[in-house]
DNA sequence: AGCCATAAGCTAACGGCCGTAAGTCTAGGA
DNA sequence: TCCTAGACTTACGGCCGTTAGCTTATGGCT
């Protein structure tokens, strides 16, 4: 596609109080260049701001350098995560197992759907300057926290359904899950054609929640 | 460490028809620069040049552009790990639950020792002009058709001996098995601390390969 | 021993994109 | 009216990939 040249229309000025639109405007540009199938690499401040259709300069009143976007391109595509997970729980009913399969479904659904924004996400790379507040460590324990207890509680209710084989350590099996299931998203998002037959999601969830 | 500068010393040029060995040493280059702890934007042709003690022009001679030896790079990395688990596995003995864990953890073990380049391998990227003929199809099918095999011998030896639960599809199984140890391999190549208990390896292994 | 063809590698330079700093314009609202 | 939030223009320096042409040492040959 190659979308190099983009809106010669001049966008219109945000009004008083309303500059901080221009932030989100530049975050969905970037998440748009990595859409795109561009790699982290095609997220530079001069494309971000092409693509949001504003000067390069205008991206410092809101972010500090680039690799603050990426920073925040991830945390919005975490919250989104998060949110999509508990949604699917939610919405499969009480059912232990639907639960299970409804939830590691959306994981690997929401990461087959936006292959680069997972990429980002997990991928690591993105924080050349951010070296000790890597966002990494930080926010893969605030999905850790938040979608790993969810992961331990499905697989928690699996285990009190009878329809699992219980462990001393529900949140270790449920760290174990989500290893799986991002091994093959994450290979997934980077080969677009997996070896391998195609219920193997369905085994790793099986075998790693150690169904009956 | 940032070790920008480097060698005054002039390096001696090749003799006559050894000018071949040039290209292992620009290899040697990246892969040094990959192991200082910078991600694939830090393997430039500039820098390969500089780390191996020549000029930036004289790589054309060996290498077609950039991306060509990152691939060489890659290629050489994924002869080494199959080399790796077969000697794991023809040194583990004839014990099939050994068998298992020793070509596992050899597995792991190259991937957390290489952390760069495990994720130069597996994690997509690094191929910005081979769009058509990418090698993480091609090669990871060599590797596929390699160490899958070997993976899915390990586990038929074990469901022979007995200490697994069997499958209709013993490579699928393999896939699964593989597909957990990626997902623990990269993540612990990404993040450097790992949330989850100590035997989450442990873990995984046990439950991808139904070990009763 | 000396010659000289050639393999092996170097220097110089072009154009391009990048991040970022400094200063400037302009329209919305009190 | 006029202040100021919300942008823009211009510019510097740096690293990059790649091309064109030059230098130098090596080793077979006379």
């Amino acid at each position: 596609m190659v979308t190099g040249v983009t809106n010669t229309e001049p966008r219109r000025r945000n009004r008083r109080g309303e500059g901080g639109k221009l932030r989100d405007e530049i975050i969905a540009a970037a998440v748009a260049l990595l859409d795109e199938g561009g790699d982290e690499r095609a997220v530079t401040l001069r494309s971000v701001a092409r693509k949001a259709g504003i000067a390069a300069p205008s991206i410092y009143a809101h972010f500090a350098d680039q690799p603050s976007i990426m920073l925040a391109v991830v945390q919005q595509e975490m919250d989104r995560l998060a949110v999509a997970l508990r949604e699917a729980d939610e919405n499969a009913g009480s059912d232990a197992e639907k639960r299970l399969f409804a939830v590691c479904n959306a994981y690997l659904d929401l990461a087959q759907a936006h292959p680069q924004r997972y990429r980002i996400m997990f991928g690591g790379l993105w924080t050349p300057s951010v070296d000790d507040t890597s966002i990494s460590d930080a926010d893969l324990e605030s999905l850790g926290a938040e979608a790993l207890t969810l992961l331990a509680d499905v697989l928690r209710a699996c285990v009190e359904a009878g329809i699992a084989h219980g462990s001393d350590d529900l949140y270790g099996d449920a760290v174990a899950l989500w290893l799986g299931l991002h091994g093959l998203a994450h290979q997934r998002a980077v080969v677009r054609k997996m070896p391998g037959p195609a219920d193997v999601a369905e085994r790793l969830i099986k075998a790693l929640a150690h169904l009956k």
